[in-house]
RNA sequence: CGCGGUGUGGAGCAGCUAGGUAGCUCGUCGGGCUCAUAACCCGAAGGUCGUUGGUUCAAAUCCAGCCGCCGCAA
């Protein structure tokens, strides 16, 4: 078949290399304009663009396939190429529907939850954030709605107690081109099934906020963990910003200090509302490195009874 | 030219403000103690102090440029 493939962060990339080891034929790779992006304002590619261009594909930015000159522009190569699928995943963009009725076997999704639940843009934050305990990839044949598409194949995975956003998020990009490679064959033999999402078990997760990584003691502890995993935490310790990356919960208690307070100066443990103790375990002072606690605290003089935030 | 931090033996840091013996915690190696151990004791190896140049009798420390890493912001 001949394909169109749409993508932008990490995520995607994953999808697009099964694309190029496929007997596929990849005719343009979309992807979302370069921004000033880092420090200095330098221009990054995004991800699915470095690796597009590596396999010298064409590459399309266009600012918008809704609206303005760059979408009449986009529909007129997409028509060009005429494609028989479009594989978007984590592209960014909403795609107008003269686009999804523009291929012959129109357009697929991948998308990083077990729809109908988690549709949207942050859908592995809020799983985290929410503590679920399973989560997965669904396919879905695209529609109008935000990924309200039929769905195609599903498969879900158990989410590990202390996993964070980059390890769920990079096992989740692999099972997509898992799901990807099923997908196509499915299309090719003929045998999908459309599923209809139920709409009344659905939720949505919108796009992650600053302020949504803000550590707040008050929480229970198991909220500060599951910020954590979903979001990354930051908190401020010495009057530096801390940032969490990864972190467990104790099993035991302490209800003698107030929320926030160190009350391990050997493991990083820090007392939370409820009364139970969340223990950092890889952390990130600014300007510092990201570090194990264990060698963070080498260097770090820490002390019980020290207050966070 | 967005603001700021940082680069010191294998790891994490101190030392730099007021230039002049390279320090701490840990790891590694050797030995000892122990029924035994990631515990404890003794000892050893290992560093062009990111890089280039400047000031100086003397630079990790002061000055300038360059490179790398990071926080904020976008």
């Amino acid at each position: 078949m001949r394909v169109v493939f749409m993508g932008t962060p990490d995520f995607a990339v994953p999808c697009l290399r099964m694309l190029v080891e496929s007997p596929h034929e990849v005719v343009a790779v979309f992807t979302q304009p370069d921004k000033p992006k880092g420090r200095g304002y330098k221009m990054i590619p995004t991800p699915v663009k470095a690796f597009a261009v590596e396999h010298g594909f064409d590459v399309f930015q266009p600012l918008s396939l809704r609206k303005g000159e760059d979408a009449e522009k986009s529909f007129g190569i997409l028509e060009n190429l005429s494609p028989d699928l479009i594989v978007v995943t984590a592209y960014g963009q909403i795609l107008p529907k003269e686009i999804l009725e523009l291929p012959k076997h129109r357009c697929i999704n991948i998308h990083a939850s077990l729809l109908p639940k988690y549709r949207g843009s942050a859908p592995i934050n809020h799983c985290l954030l929410n503590g679920e305990t399973e989560t997965g990839v669904t396919s879905m044949l695209m529609a109008e709605g935000l990924d309200t598409g039929d769905m195609l194949i599903k498969k879900s995975t158990p989410i590990g107690k202390n996993e964070n956003y980059q390890e769920l998020y990079s096992r989740l990009a692999e099972m997509g081109a898992e799901v990807l490679a099923e997908t196509l064959t499915a299309i090719e033999n003929g045998t999908l099934s459309p599923r209809k999402q139920d709409d009344s078990q659905s939720s949505y997760s919108p796009m992650i906020r600053k302020e949504m990584s803000k550590l707040d003691f008050l929480e229970s502890a198991e909220k500060v963990h599951n910020t954590i995993r979903g979001v990354t935490g930051f908190t401020t310790l010495q009057g530096k910003r801390l940032k969490v990356f990864k972190s467990e919960i104790a099993d035991y208690y302490n209800n003698e200090v107030e929320d926030g307070t160190v009350v391990n100066a050997e493991n990083f443990a820090v007392k939370c509302g409820d009364g139970r103790i969340v223990i950092f375990n890889e952390v990130q002072t600014e300007g510092g490195k990201r570090l194990k606690t264990a060698d963070f605290l080498r260097g770090k003089k820490l002390s019980v009874g020290e207050k966070l935030g």
